[in-house]
DNA sequence: TGGTATAGATCTATAC
DNA sequence: GTGTATAGATCTATAC
């Protein structure tokens, strides 16, 4: 996939390069990954695969030594069981679900932070987040790279956070061929068990072009 | 059903008492409603019903004359489409969804307040958030009153926020009758139409008692 | 009537 | 094997 970047609070400066090389790389090199909504009215539709992306992600950076699922320690247990991803003083969440967690991710980060707290035996000094961009089609109310940027924008703006961040949104090419992995999983829902995957050619087709009037915005061909 | 609260930033005096009188008195006289579970393995157990608690609470404030989902406005329409109750100078949030949610309303109320947003042609200057207490079984991951009370507490320490906020917890005592609404909707799921309701008397039992050990922790029986 | 955007409801997955 | 706690997945409800 593409990416396009935000940095809040010169993560650009405070970032590692050689950690960021290893994000970005992955992240480059990943396909699409889609499956069939079963939302009423949409059943069937190619959508994004939160399941199946998350799982990418995981088997690519944990032979990097980046360490997944860092528990967070007692004295702030309030904020969540634990962290996606994390490699010395670098925190990566990973964020497709509804769109409240990128505040939260956000705000606990911010106390991970002020507080100093140990990522992979050294003090946190950046967070990283990917998302999805708003161009794909998707399950209502997850959480899209532009809703995210605007969000932090304006908490940028009125100070409320000194956190470093690198924002990160995953896009595509519209009307672009690109390398698509369709997945049918167990069941219609939540499942992470693969039944049938196939890497297929296809693109993201936009409907603001004249000749797709039709179609919807956003939607997956496959092919 | 009772409430315990905890206010930040000076919210007990910034709160107009009779605005809070109209809150309290809803909250106090609302019987705790309950539905069944559809969850695996504790389908038909009874959970907290927040499709019943926030239509009782919306048909008791709206005669109040509290204006129900309140549009954003356009400037911030990033932060949302709208917010669930205001009066005057106050902004309510009922949050009976997933945890995040909670320092979503917090982080956007802060911005609401910070650029004195009008709410209902005055400007912001406190919010409430209602919130359920963790004694209830509930649906997984859904915000609870204790969880809400340690984020705030922590970000309070950090001086992470400034907008006045008075946070509420609806509980009951334990092993008391009490009122309580039964509720079938007409799905399993989601649905907020009513097939079947009954009031009744029934208790939320302890765990922590003996003579219960073989219970669950909050179990809620009627009879 | 259908599409969009939350907001809300509420499940499964997974580790302890 | 059971209960608990997120974290993540992802639906329906509703208004525009």
């Amino acid at each position: 996939m593409k990416i396009d970047i935000t940095d809040y609070n010169h993560a650009d400066e405070i970032l590692n390069p050689q950690l960021w090389k290893e994000i970005e790389e992955t992240l480059l090199k990943m396909p699409l990954h889609v499956k069939a909504s079963d939302q009423a009215s949409k059943v069937g539709s190619l959508i994004f695969d939160p399941v199946g992306t998350n799982q990418y992600i995981k088997d690519e950076l944990v032979p990097k030594h980046w360490k997944n699922n860092i528990p967070i320690p007692k004295r702030f247990d309030f904020l969540g069981t634990d962290i996606d991803f994390g490699k010395r003083d670098t925190l990566v969440e990973v964020q497709f679900s509804n769109y409240p967690f990128l505040l939260n991710n956000t705000v606990r980060s911010e106390l991970f932070h002020k507080s100093n707290m140990d990522i992979d035996e050294e003090g946190m000094k950046v967070a990283i987040i990917i998302t999805k961009g708003h161009m794909f089609p998707a399950s209502n109310s997850t959480l899209y790279y532009e809703q995210a940027q605007n969000q932090l924008n304006s908490l940028a703006e009125y100070n409320v956070f000194d956190v470093p961040i690198r924002l990160v949104g995953l896009i595509e090419d519209f009307e672009t061929d690109i390398d698509i992995v369709s997945t049918t999983y167990a069941d219609k829902r939540y499942s992470r068990t693969i039944t049938k995957r196939d890497t297929v050619k296809g693109k993201v087709i936009d409907t603001n072009t004249p000749n797709t009037r039709r179609r919807k915005r956003g939607t997956i061909v496959t092919y």
